[in-house]
DNA sequence: ACTATTTTTTAGTCTAGGCTAAAAAATAAC
DNA sequence: GTTATTTTTTAGCCTAGACTAAAAAATAGT
């Protein structure tokens, strides 16, 4: 059993190595944390020698098989319970991180399995991000901003960058939400902004709208 | 705030009041938290510098309307859970204490409201315990065993002492499990041994199978 | 009422996880 | 290839919450 300090590094690192690859610095952990490097490194090595792990001073930390399976295990029981509470307690999938951050350090793994089925097993979460199956394996998406897709690219929009009221409505007026596909029909090089597709609507969105949303590429 | 140890003291506090009136000594709370006395005391002491509790030296500690009110509440999503686990997840009623103990710690008012909608407001949670509600108010029912009624009492079956499967089965054939209603037809002074009426049947039952079945009575 | 026993508190220590400041290694700049 | 700068680690300290052993208060036994 690993201490809720403990998991929360997993699950940091585990996050980390997704984006960049290789090993990740004690300060990039520390960063994202917000905590100090000082106390990322004894972490670290306290992992490294309960084989979570590798980690070489200076070089930065790795995950082990082991770590990888601790770390899968804790996301997906941050996304199904994120599933549960926008399905099944009416909750905006904007409002959810904060509860499902505490609610999967819950230790139980026939309550996950329950949940689960539940929930009807779903394949992701309320923000598109996929949900690993009890062996930690998942569904490899690529997320990008709207802004990085070209002409006569698609994507399916996952979520926002910054969710301010006023962008979310403005998402609401145009039928965009999460799950929504957009097609690229044409972008403008000289100042970014795009005409695109939502369902039979085509219409102009200008750089700012398209980076700030996220959509995913199959 | 308070932290997850803070919580469970407070707690174990409140359930000790609730059955010995009057202050609780830290031996109690220690004993009952399986903890050492003096880790109580210092608690206690803690807990009395921020008004959740009066506590005289060498005499015990009592629960100030703070403390009740933060107790109720975690009594609150404690069995609010408890119905969740057993009518959402099909978990059997003897199941759900631990899970519900780690889920009783987290903090959401806006989760509990919605949880509490969700499972449509239950006025008790699967061992036939009240639930208060938001502000702290609720039923109070006694509990009893089935050997302390006396002829002509009745009561509703609300739990069991020991559960073993051999006992667990038993009451399953005699078609007795939580909310059956008991009527107590007769009793025998020399071993404790009683005729009891369920449903349509009336049948006897042994002084130890009646030492182990709690019934409510309102 | 005085001693013996039990209960409760205090004093001091330990571990997990943080932090700051200083040292050491790695990297960058000439 | 030295020196300067940045990154990372170490050393030492702090707090929460637990523990043990000793002291102090309360209770019981005569």
């Amino acid at each position: 059993m690993y201490s809720l300090a403990e998991e929360n590094y997993i699950k940091t690192i585990f996050h980390l190595q997704q984006t960049k690859s290789g090993a990740v610095s004690t300060n990039a952990i520390a960063d994202s944390m917000d905590t100090k490097a000082s106390s990322a490194t004894d972490m670290v090595q306290k992992l490294a020698d309960k084989k979570v792990l590798s980690y070489v001073k200076y070089k930065g930390a790795q995950l082990t098989e082991k770590g990888k399976k601790i770390a899968t295990r804790i996301v997906r029981k941050h996304r199904l319970w994120e599933v549960f509470l926008v399905d099944k307690l009416g909750f905006h999938w904007d409002e959810v991180h904060e509860i499902a951050e505490q609610l999967e350090h819950i230790h139980s793994t026939e309550l996950i399995k329950r949940l689960d089925t539940f929930l009807g097993s779903p394949a992701f979460d309320p923000h598109g991000d996929p949900i690993p199956d009890e062996h930690g394996n998942f569904i490899k998406t690529e997320k990008k901003l709207l802004s990085q897709l070209n002409k006569s690219q698609s994507g399916v929009c996952v979520g926002v960058k910054e969710s301010s009221p006023e962008y979310l409505q403005y998402l609401d007026k145009k039928k965009i939400s999460i799950g929504t596909k957009i097609n690229v029909l044409g972008k403008e090089f000289f100042d970014g902004s795009m005409v695109i597709e939502v369902g039979r609507d085509q219409f102009f969105v200008s750089k700012k709208i398209a980076d700030n949303l996220y959509v995913q590429t199959t």
